[in-house]
DNA sequence: CTTTGTGTTATGAAATTGTTAAGCGCCAAC
DNA sequence: GTTGGCGCTTAACAATTTCATAACACAAAG
């Protein structure tokens, strides 16, 4: 699938955003269509039906929640992608809107190419729909749901907010349950090759990992690595 | 194998990358295409049929990922070896979820020596394939299934944990059912050979992994070495 | 019955990982 | 500018597992 296939509709009240993105995504071939405020967004949305659309959350007069909510309670539009654009920091905003039904969010500043990479990523989930329920924006694993957005691990039903090397050491062992990650490996991709770090550091981020969500998760293999157990 | 044996293939879409990589590459003997994009990228491995491609993750047009993903859905081109090119300065995170299929991660800023190395080193694998640890797909023997990938050995639907070395060398023996490996390649391929080591420690391991799988599974040859029984 | 090669077992050494606490650097709050 | 907290790494040591070996038993071949 081209970009060419693809049509966005981008809602901000500022219009150097409107500007900046729209100008990357368009360059990239995507069809893209603009809107200042929530309530331009669902008319164009109806009228253009794009496959994706990017929301910012605070806008004056009907926010991104709302316009979410809007879509998602219109028959015709209930399938689109939502991706909500919101300022770092902004918690509260995120909690309200997964329950709103987002696909994913994004975090201002907006980098075009990470901006890039994830459209690309969600455009690509959407069309393997129905294969393996990969529409949710988490992992889930068992009772272990992983959110890369929020840097956040639910288990148990316990929101816990994982440290970045620990997030994404997890994160990384359960990108593919019961495969054994040697401990090259995930040097290599946690830390990258040039980097060097003691012999003990994996162990330790790991033993606060199995602190916090338990030890029968993550399985230590001798001699190779760790892997993250197939069902916990 | 020489490098002048090999064949890669570099995707990237930034030129000074491209020439910068390629040139190392080149001098130590490789043949060397390279591709501005992924779907240039498609081609020329469809071409060219290189052992390896080098794959940027971050492009315009068709990212690595997604590039990633048709090479594997290519039946000619499934089994080539993909090592990504990251950024380290990238959100790791937005990387990591992604069940990508590939064989390694290089993070760039790139140095020669080390890509070298770890290309040699991927090589070697590919090399192997079908020898103990490194072949990817489980192999099913009867009521015995060998993955490497896991780690596991799964008897009589029984799954055990074997030892490192009790695996490498049952994942030897298996990865050619009915071939006598002699006591010295045995040697050579799990021990190496500079390692010398004491005439009864094969044997104390197979004894082992007897043990835990049944005496009839591997079948002593005197005077030469063992073999794995064609049907268990 | 002797020779040669393999099987078995216990045991200590070696390799690897687990644990804890301490130090450093960074950023935010004061 | 200073203070305090947090995350990351390290060092030192404990705990654990794996490995190799020695010593001897056993089996088959001649």
């Amino acid at each position: 699938m081209n970009p060419s296939d693809y049509t966005l509709l981008l809602v901000d009240d500022e219009p150097d955003i409107l500007e900046f993105v729209g100008y990357n995504l368009k360059k990239e071939g995507y069809t893209v269509y603009t809107a200042n405020n929530g309530a331009e967004g669902v008319e164009l949305a109806k009228k253009h039906k794009p496959q994706l659309v990017l929301l910012d959350v605070m806008m004056p007069g009907m926010d991104g929640i709302e316009t979410c909510d809007i879509m998602r309670s219109t028959p015709e539009l209930k399938d689109i992608i939502i991706a909500f654009l919101t300022a770092r920091g902004e918690d509260y905003s995120q909690v309200a809107g997964f329950e709103a039904g987002a696909d994913d969010y994004i975090t201002k500043p907006i980098k075009p190419k990470v901006l890039l990479s994830r459209l690309k990523a969600l455009l690509r989930r959407q069309g393997n729909q129905g294969e393996a329920g990969s529409s949710e924006h988490a992992l889930d694993q068992g009772k272990l749901v992983i959110d890369t957005e929020k840097y956040q691990v639910i288990y148990d039903g316990k929101v816990l907010d994982l440290p970045r090397k620990e997030f994404e050491l997890i994160s990384l062992l359960s990108s593919k349950p019961g495969k054994v990650f040697p401990r090259e490996e995930i040097m290599n991709r946690i830390w990258g090759n040039e980097v060097v770090v003691g012999g003990r550091t994996i162990d330790v981020h790991i033993r606060k990992i199995r602190e916090k969500i338990g030890d029968k998760t993550i399985k230590t293999i001798k001699g190779v690595g760790y892997k993250f157990d197939e069902q916990a």
